[in-house]
DNA sequence: ATTATAAGCGAACATCCGTTCGGTGTCAAA
DNA sequence: TTTGACACCGAACGGATGTTCGCTTATAAT
């Protein structure tokens, strides 16, 4: 508006930044003391002013009573510059003629050697996936090389065209295909166009492991 | 060693899923007091005195001093998933029938639409990685898909056997697929075993456009 | 000239929080 | 049986921290 008014934001501003660079060299968020040291402000009140005003813009949230109880917003955050970073358990390793490890309920980061990192906004929702290493070229028609890491997510049941990962009884073998529920049957597509579908007449010998979410492929 | 043993270690175990859970939901660190509470224990003395259990075994990190001055170590952030974020710009196509889009030599994340957002520790170097999107089923071949995207290095050359994008002048052809050099000649052998290698008589005609790093389908 | 608003100061208060201290019960080694 | 460690309890101290209150100053609008 003005020469005042943008001081203000720059102000406000500041105190983001500040918050932030603090989080990100401590680990924790900052005392309304903390951030008036920092900015050279000598009265609480007044950060806890800003706070307020931040507050209301949705920049950050406040949880009261609570000390440094402050944290960015999603939008905040994604506003300076961070992220929201996803711990995926690398459970094991899917071959053809195994079934896959399927993840204990109550599975929890520790006690898993190996996880995936990877950011929220490829992944969308976080919540109980799990990760898969590829062994062997069996699942080729499904263009999922060897060593290659497969995202799943579990579920009973597929919708119709959905990518998942399924033990097929009479087979005694896990495959990656595209389930689609044709009447009394099941047809089984590869996701390489190339090659042709399977199909299960008797829908009971189709178990889904789960979904597929991803596939990521490290080369070398 | 013996049953006593085992409860420490899992009580331990329980503060610091605590603390990793607390940090997730929260953003900010617990207190002692919250500690105690989530986990029924009645005296903060005995949180204490398993914090520095656990800053000794170099889990945490405590500030003294400071509340909720305690942050997980790097290999405790590891399990939890705190991790270094890097944006790679998409930009643009890859298919067939056209030279890739090479970045221009200081490109930076201004003026780039659309990034992928990937963590440090599956991506290695972040430095001048970008991304492209495939276009079509011609990479079939190198078990990729309409849709996947691939993250390059871009390189002027490569090392026997790195998978590359290379551009063939003769045939004005884009393709990603390992690059030997024998002698003479070059093989390009397609990731997919099954498939057969082209040679390229005169090392000229094969342009290295850059470095494939990996490769990412998010399914649906 | 008056009023309103935005930004800040300094002090004070009640609570929160890290830390310390003395004490208890259990278990295994000596 | 004694000893020592380990895990824990309950209380207390002092500093840290969020929050409120009254006051001041500067600028813009009325």
């Amino acid at each position: 508006m003005n020469r005042q008014r943008e001081e203000v934001e720059a102000q406000e501003r500041r105190i983001l930044e500040c918050i932030r660079d603090f989080i990100q060299e401590r680990g924790y968020p900052p005392t309304v003391r903390d951030i008036a040291r920092e900015l050279g402000i000598s009265s609480t009140s007044v950060v806890d002013y800003h706070l307020r005003r931040l507050e209301q813009a949705r920049w950050i949230e406040r949880d009261p009573r609570s000390s440094r109880g402050i944290r960015l917003t999603v939008a905040g955050a994604r506003g300076l510059g961070l992220g929201e970073i996803i711990s995926v358990p690398l459970l094991g390793d899917i071959a053809a003629g195994e079934p896959i490890p399927v993840p204990s309920s109550d599975f929890s980061l520790l006690g898993v050697e190996e996880t995936i990192e990877l950011t929220r906004s490829i992944v969308g929702d976080p919540q109980n996936l799990y990760a898969l290493r590829v062994r062997g070229n069996s699942m080729i028609d499904a263009m999922i090389h060897d060593g290659d890491i497969v995202i799943m997510r579990p579920t009973p049941s597929v919708e119709n065209g959905e990518m998942a990962a399924v033990w097929l009884e009479d087979r005694e073998e896990t495959t990656l295909k595209r389930v689609y529920w044709e009447g009394g049957r099941v047809r089984l597509q590869p996701a390489n166009p190339t090659m042709s579908p399977i199909y299960v007449d008797d829908p009971r010998q189709v178990k889904i492991q789960g979904k597929v979410v991803m596939v990521i492929r490290q080369v070398r």
